[in-house]
DNA sequence: AGGCGAGCTTACCACTTGGTAAGTGCTGTG
DNA sequence: CACAGCACTTACCAAGTGGTAAGCTCGCCT
């Protein structure tokens, strides 16, 4: 067979993000993938492994996407509305990628306590220096600007999180406006929050 | 031994909560209450069916503090911040509870695609309706009234689940500066969204 | 030609999983 | 006193878990 390992993660990561770490089992994802257990441990030499691995590709991935953004749009604002738009755009595998870190952020503490290095730290200090050159919020605290991410990112991933179960319970042609308004809503939350900031 | 049935639910929720459906066995539960695996399969038929009561527990729960802000608080946007507030409480179980639903959320379109009955439906609806009475949002619909909810609720919910992750990479005292403002963001928050809302 | 390591495979391991079956002791109630 | 039913136990099970050990085949380098 011999797949490359980038399709060995990319299997992974779905299965991951739809079962979970203890949900999965190396044998699934092998079966998945066509080749046998032993093969997949090959590679990565243990299932913790082969997930570390799952999480660096996605941390790599959304700073690859901050990096792009950066350079496409110059305005401190639009910068930002354009990067909230992206993380939440559920056409982009952001989906998938976000049911996955919400998994790691509730297991985490019991598996990798001691893992000095999260895994989006970095991604965490970009977002917040990007905030930061927004006109009115340099002399703000890091601490308070990432009070103010973490309630976009709220609001990003629980709505992304909560897609089968919001299509479930509205209904297909409910859920449908929700989602087509999804992106408006976002926008007016960005702009509503700093605007009122210097509280 | 005979435990009441509260005190086994207690204990589930608890393990439930920090490790997962998958990752928490029915022997753990009972081993932790001091009971035999048999004994606790003896009260709840299934795995299956000791989780759904603790879900259901969980339900009534905020189903109960919804009504006591009913009560307690007439004026539509005051509630809404007071309710907030209570859900956003990590003092009280609100984060154990969160962490559950979480994980619920990513679940469930696996394990009960079929049930039709969401546990939270009724908590929604609640809310969106106490959204609906503000002044100037009688003419919204509650598709959009639901927009502005989850945007609320991913605020508090996606905070309350990175308590340990935030407080593991920011240390102790920033993490606890930014748990102190969390109150003030979350009732600017409120007030921030519901101002604009006219579009 | 010989050796070597990458990339597998089959065989196997001890252990845990959720769940069943059958029985035991206790506490009513007729 | 008999007997029903609740709460619980021991004994067991098939299926699955992550992981190890050892061997096989191939291309590549000396």
């Amino acid at each position: 067979m011999s797949d490359t390992p980038e399709k060995l993660l990319a299997v992974a990561e779905v299965l991951f993000s739809e079962r979970g770490f203890y949900g999965v089992s190396i044998a699934a994802i092998a079966s998945e993938l066509g080749i046998t257990k032993q093969a997949l441990l090959h590679h990565f030499k243990s299932k913790e492994k082969l997930y570390g691995a799952v999480l660096a590709r996605i941390s790599s991935d959304f700073e690859n996407a901050q990096q792009q953004v950066m350079v496409d749009e110059p305005e401190p604002i639009p910068r930002i509305k354009a990067f909230v738009a992206h993380l939440a755009d559920p056409s982009s595998g952001n989906v998938r990628r976000t049911r996955l870190l919400m998994r790691e952020l509730l297991d985490n503490n019991e598996r990798a306590k001691q893992a000095e290095h999260w895994y989006l730290k970095h991604f965490l200090d970009q977002f917040v220096a990007m905030v930061q050159v927004v006109p009115g919020r340099e002399a703000i605290s890091a601490t308070d600007n990432l009070g103010l991410i973490y309630q976009w990112l709220g609001a990003i991933n629980y709505f992304l999180v909560s897609i089968p179960t919001l299509s479930a319970i509205l209904g297909e042609e409910s859920f449908e406006e929700m989602a087509r308004s999804q992106g408006e809503y976002l926008s007016r939350l960005v702009d509503a929050t700093l605007a009122q900031a210097h509280k």
